[in-house]
DNA sequence: TTGCTCCTCACGTCACGTGAGGTGGC
DNA sequence: TTGCTCCTCACGTCACGTGAGGTGGC
């Protein structure tokens, strides 16, 4: 057996840029074999014939493709060439680009449109009673958005038969928003003229303390929101005592971009009993 | 101890949209410890006031910031607000977009130039012999280029005093390529008419065989299209046998743009005279 | 009591780098 | 003989997910 045309894993790692380190996993992982390992010493010697594919694999290391994909290409059983697999990494990176897009819009969105990280900030307001027509209902969350549109079209529908206009964008409250998981508690209403109560069998939604905040994104991303608000209504000392009312002050009406989207949350609220008493609605552990 | 205001790992892992487990991770990484832990179960009853926390964390995981970072940040030891740390990660951020696009434009640059991944055709060529002026030298790596420069100055002063012209662009042979690490033998060679050749004191390099491949792209890579030609040169069954010539076809009096550069490697060669004999200048292991 | 939640501990992911501690070859 | 190279084995990186095997609380 000559040497000659063999070299050592240092020489090998030096020609083709892969250190020492990673071509004995090479080895390891079937992917790059020396040609020659002396039993005694474990040496490893490597054919001046196998320094192409050493090359082949470190470029394609250094467009990130993975080991695995290139044992695939090297083994010889598939019959993807190189084109192949490179056009697939490529849709890989493409999409990897399109990632971090997509995180610098957010980051940029905090940076530039000058609210905290958390942009919700609290105001404690009186809530004005106001009179509605409502349908209640109980439905899952993937099932509510048709369920709300369902609603809000059969709504719609008794006060045109009435003659009444609605007073206002509609209003949907949530009895248990934050047990979503367990089905939701839903009462979509619709705002109308005192004065037309009667002509539509509307009832009062009564006035109280809430805790408000807009929410500004998609709506997929709000629960979010009612999790912090959670928190400062705690931190004042607050307990929440209701449905939260959500209002939709920019939505699908007014723009295409989800993330412009404009959510008021206004939470009933009174302030905290006892420090040992369990709160009405909003102690999760308690209630059904 | 009332736990009417704590939330179970789970609750609060649904809240914050953070895993129970990567929760545990956050309590034990010293990032977001829950308000209560019981000593005898171990259970972790995390407060409603943590709750912003969470998916403040939630929010900047989401945009990737290390947890290094958000220990940083949470700690409050630092005066960095998360506007500071944001812009320092957009940083980041776009240096990761950056890298993808490099590796799009190698990507894009092997499939659409229609050459393999190893841009290497060889041929085997009969080297016709030339004269030429020449100054040889040692020298490192880093020191190179410098180098080269002073001597083909030299060599087209000497031209210049002597009335001729050099008959095409340099050539340049390197003695030993493939051990460049330790000092680099170099002969920077103008080539001239053998008309001229006396008048200026040229020597012949001689013809002979040798393999011939164009290399395209920044020079700082050029070693992989060594060692692919090596590896090349060996499965024909030849050996190398003299100094290797590079002359550059396409560079920088050319293009600002390195990857477009093109360099003609040519190799003189030998049929490789027995399986076991000592290759001249080829074989690494046999000394400087 | 059943089923659900929670606990800890260990291992896998991905492709390496970095050492410790010891040995072979000129 | 000295210094260099090579060997194996183990651990660290990064931020998790996934399971095993067992227990607490309604």
């Amino acid at each position: 057996m000559s040497r000659a045309r063999h070299l050592s894993i240092g020489r090998f790692a030096g020609l083709t840029g892969i250190s020492a380190n990673t071509l004995r996993r090479y080895d390891e992982y079937g992917l790059l074999s020396p040609a020659f390992t002396d039993p005694l010493t474990g040496y490893r010697l490597y054919a001046v014939e196998q320094l192409d594919t050493g090359v082949a694999i470190r470029l394609l290391r250094d467009l990130d493709v993975p080991l695995d994909d290139l044992r695939v290409l090297l083994s010889g059983e598939h019959p993807d060439d190189v084109r192949t697999l490179l056009t697939h990494h490529r849709e890989r990176i493409v999409e990897r680009r399109a990632d971090l897009e997509r995180i610098l819009a957010r980051i940029d969105a905090v940076l530039h449109d000058d609210h905290g990280l958390l942009p919700y900030e609290l105001e404690v307001v009186d809530l004005a009673p106001v009179w509605v027509v409502s349908r209640r209902l109980t439905t899952t969350r993937a099932a509510l958005d048709p369920a709300i549109e369902r609603s809000l079209a059969q709504l719609e529908d008794e006060l045109a038969a009435g003659g009444v206009e609605a007073a206002g964008r509609e209003l949907i409250l949530y009895a248990n928003p934050l047990q979503w998981y367990q089905g939701l508690d839903v009462e979509v209403c619709l705002p109308v003229a005192e004065t037309a109560a009667a002509a539509c069998g509307a009832r009062p939604l009564d006035g109280c303390r809430a805790v408000r905040t807009v929410y500004r994104g998609p709506w997929d991303d709000i629960w979010q929101a009612y999790a912090a608000l959670l928190a400062q209504i705690a931190r004042r000392g607050l307990d929440v005592c209701g449905p939260v009312r959500e209002s939709y002050l920019f939505d699908e009406r007014d723009t295409a971009d989800p993330t412009r989207y404009l959510t008021e949350i206004a939470w009933p609220v009174r302030p905290r009993a006892s420090v040992d008493a369990p709160a009405c609605g909003a102690s999760p552990p308690q209630g059904p």
